[in-house]
DNA sequence: TATGAATGAGCATTCATTCAT
DNA sequence: GATGAATGAATGCTCATTCAT
């Protein structure tokens, strides 16, 4: 019951954030869209800004979880095929979540979470390490590997939100690239 | 006489809205870090948007040139020694606008303004089809291998910029590992 | 309760309006008259503008049915008996209405009422019509009777309202001017 | 040479007011339309209000000895004539000083001024007595002449003000009315 | 004297937060 | 707990007035 309303108040802030941004969204509007009263809002959050970071850590908590199954998933595999199986499983995830994703994305600027991608991020430095481990990647690249992944997820993300697909498949090809780079062989 | 005070205008207002955003950022705040009244923001601006708008052209008429100076400069090498080149100065002049990369990244989802990436992007583009007509790179690559660049480049700058450091010298380890992937050989 | 409150609300701004007229008068000078916050003018009226259409709005509601009522009662009276009555009566209403009468002869510039003085308009043409189709009064001089009349109304209004006193009983005396004139007879 | 541009300014001003109101009309579109700058203002008069006072004592100096040559130019004619002549020529003294008329009437709410109404109270005031030195107008009823025709000025006035037309020749009616009354005879 | 940039008090409006019911 | 009216600080903007040049 309690809990019923309170996800009925996130849900209305979540919607109402990825149309109009954070600072575009006003308690009433929430209130409305959530069918409960202003002052309601007080009763399951402190202010303002509580109930965006709740919003923020009750998406993450579903998020979370999904992703780590996916990197659950390829934990048997070889780096290069747990790698791309991740890539493309992580895009399916990310269209499950779709609209934290555009939320959290859109926050990112905000010092006050970096959910979603600092869960990336952690997932993408597991795998690029298992990599190393397997001797497929040079220590020295690692970093370097995982920020460059990081960047083509977000910007193959960021691109979607805006023209508003669905998040493509250019996992192979993004693999591909920084795996063997893009200089033409033979 | 009149542009310094224009320019202390747009430096407080580049100031602020690089420490607290956009809209946390007010017209009063910005006169009084500016050293003038408010009334005389609206001598120099239309009105609050105006003077966003002016801040971003403004700096992006320092920028531009020096961007295109370094694009320039590449002109007679090859592809991989310009890449590389390019890399290594378009982090030098990012280092020369600290502040407005800072501010035009956080300020990236605005639709208002795309200056900075935007220039960026055509530059990258222009640097890849060299690679492409040289033969360095396969056509197939090429809008890939130009995502992939901004991603990384992006990378580094939003993290360079929370933590506070110089830009960084991963400009060579970018380009190496677009070019030949992060794969370990021999 | 809530009337309570708008109708504070709508009698501050008529007092404060009718001092000082509609751009003399301030939202906060408004609120503070009414002893409430700023903010609670716009749980009542959407903006500045409707608080003021809804002020002549209500204010006519009152005063309408008041002249109606004037009208109505002379209804079975020849001419010239109702006429006088009418015209007796007519400032009795006024006296009972005064501030808004004020109010409303002192925004009649503003396109956006003219509520009271369009109003008596009809009022006065019924009356005149009837005389017309009594044969009291040609139909040739009907118009001209109707605005003189008006302009006789409104003079001594207006007179009254800056002189501070109640309205007087004229009222026979402009009845017969404008029925006999001025010329003396032999 | 000041004196041109002080009537510049005076100029601006009337036309300014008589399109927007008195309070629609700001001191940089006085100074613009005038062709001089906001600070010149203060050079001629002591503030806006000032500048207000000046504009109507300007005028009404202009309008004053017209309309007293009016008054002036029936003095040898018996009332009726002299009254019938009188409103025929105010109006075209009111054509001549329309804009002036306009202003006058529109800011007539204004304590500031009663500069055309009142010197035209005077001008009917005379003229009324002098029907009552000639035996033709009841003393008892002068007061009361006065005021409608004054009522009746105003409202053809305001009406062809608000129209856009020509001030009528409603004159003869007028004087027809408020000298027979309206009552049709046998 | 003329200029017009600078000034800052004043205005209408918004909105997170409080609290009596 | 739920409500939503009340609150008032904060914001963007205007404009009469001042004053250095």
């Amino acid at each position: 019951m309690r809990e019923q309303v309170r996800a009925a108040i996130l849900d209305a802030a979540e919607e109402l954030i990825a149309d109009r941004g954070l600072e575009g969204t006003a308690l009433a509007q929430i209130a409305a869209k959530a069918g409960v009263a202003v002052g309601t809002l007080y009763n399951y959050f402190d202010d303002r800004d509580a109930m965006v970071r709740a919003l923020f850590a009750t998406r993450r908590a579903t998020f979370r979880p999904q992703l780590l199954a996916v990197i659950a998933a390829g934990k048997g595999l070889r780096f290069e095929a747990r790698l791309r199986r991740f890539m493309r499983e992580l895009f399916e995830v990310f269209e499950a979540n779709r609209r934290y994703i555009k939320v959290a994305f859109a926050a990112e600027h905000l010092k006050q979470q970096q959910g979603a991608p600092q869960d990336l991020r952690l997932a993408i430095e597991e795998i690029v390490a298992a990599g190393v481990a397997e001797g497929v990647i040079a220590k020295a690249s690692a970093q370097l590997l995982a920020t460059m992944l990081r960047g083509a997820i977000r910007a193959v993300v960021v691109q979607r939100i805006e023209a508003g697909g669905a998040f493509p498949d250019d996992a192979d090809g993004v693999v591909s690239l920084v795996l063997d780079g893009a200089r033409r062989r033979g």
